[in-house]
DNA sequence: TTGCTTTTGGAATGATCGGTCAAAAAAGGA
DNA sequence: TCCTTTTTTGACCGATCATTCCAAAAGCAA
């Protein structure tokens, strides 16, 4: 049982993450990314298979913590409405870096099954979170009680998805306040 | 004043277009080009330069269809709520394509001056004409008359794309239709 | 036909791609 | 100290990349 350095794993992950964000997979070379996530050329091949393999856990790894920061603020404000308008909030704050997952489905859409089931996964579990807070709202009299809330859910994920394409082509801040403000509106 | 064959550019450049959607930049090869393209591999590069420049090209030739289509569906309505309502519709009907624009701003963010110029001259045409149709169904009463309309414009199109984005994740024609109608239904 | 131009296809360029190999170096446990 | 395991390094592989060169083929004008 003998350790040695065994450099973080995660660490290394988030690396990749950083340039997969940037550059889409096809626009990352393994020397980009060994040479982000700081390690050897066999550490890479060795922990983790391949490229596709590395990319999939990475957009794996994203897409947990983005699902996890959605509803981390969805459900940290005791008024529900208070809860879907931070999430909003937050993407505006956070708009200056691409989202893997838009990345993702941009570039490969459903031809990689490992890949559409990663953001199924992801998908579903964050629907589940957004439409039960959103059902409060609707009880609270904050959001329209005539909308089905599993179509609020879809639409506020929708928007938060062009705000991002509105962010990588450059929209400013206030521009994507805007946006979230509008976003908000249709559905109250 | 030699008259040969001549094979027609804007029918190739349409093919690759066509690649461009599916694959993005990074992801296809000037084989495939060629191949879809129907020219021989020197005839690309005789004409088109090289495969950034043809790049550029196919988005500055998609990007100006859509608008001008955009722009079609807006204005051939009497009623200016009915064209906007008509720009939508054509985004579920359309959606099983990916979109190039969308596409390649994931792709290359603001990295890429060119590129970003042409998005950018397209993005003012587009929205030119969307804030004079909402100004329109505004003074209709159609339209909220307290939102600017070149808010309007811009949450119409960051709806579009998001819609484009649920349609390349898998979403499908009711789901999309759904997202047209929450849409909508925020400006009213 | 004779010429000129355009298009084509194959071969070849050098660079870079993802991935492998083997040996050196580093690190901790004994 | 020595031993084991992990990590790094750099060379190396075949494949593929974008691009160029060149000669053959094809179309049109005369």
């Amino acid at each position: 049982m003998a350790r040695t350095k065994e450099f973080d794993r995660d660490e290394a992950l988030d690396a990749a993450i950083g340039v997969f964000r940037e550059h889409g997979y096809e626009g990352s070379s393994t020397d980009m990314l060994v040479r982000a996530m700081k390690i050897g050329r066999q550490s890479l091949y060795d922990t983790f298979g391949d490229k596709w393999k590395l990319y999939c856990l990475a957009v794996e790894r994203y897409s947990g913590g983005e699902t996890n920061a959605h509803i981390a603020k969805l459900r940290g404000e005791s008024r529900a409405l208070d809860g879907i308008r931070a999430m909003m909030e937050r993407i505006v704050e956070d708009a200056a870096q691409p989202c893997l997952g838009v990345s993702s489905i941009c570039e490969f859409g459903q031809t990689m099954p490992e890949l559409a089931a990663l953001h199924h996964a992801a998908d579903r579990r964050l629907k589940d979170a957004a439409r039960e807070r959103i059902a409060e709202a609707q009880l609270a009299g904050d959001v329209d009680k005539t909308l089905p809330a599993g179509a609020v859910a879809d639409f506020l994920f929708c928007s938060i998805a062009g705000m991002r394409i509105a962010a990588r082509g450059g929209a400013s801040r206030e521009h994507l306040q805007s946006l979230g403000r509008l976003t908000l509106r249709a559905i109250m």
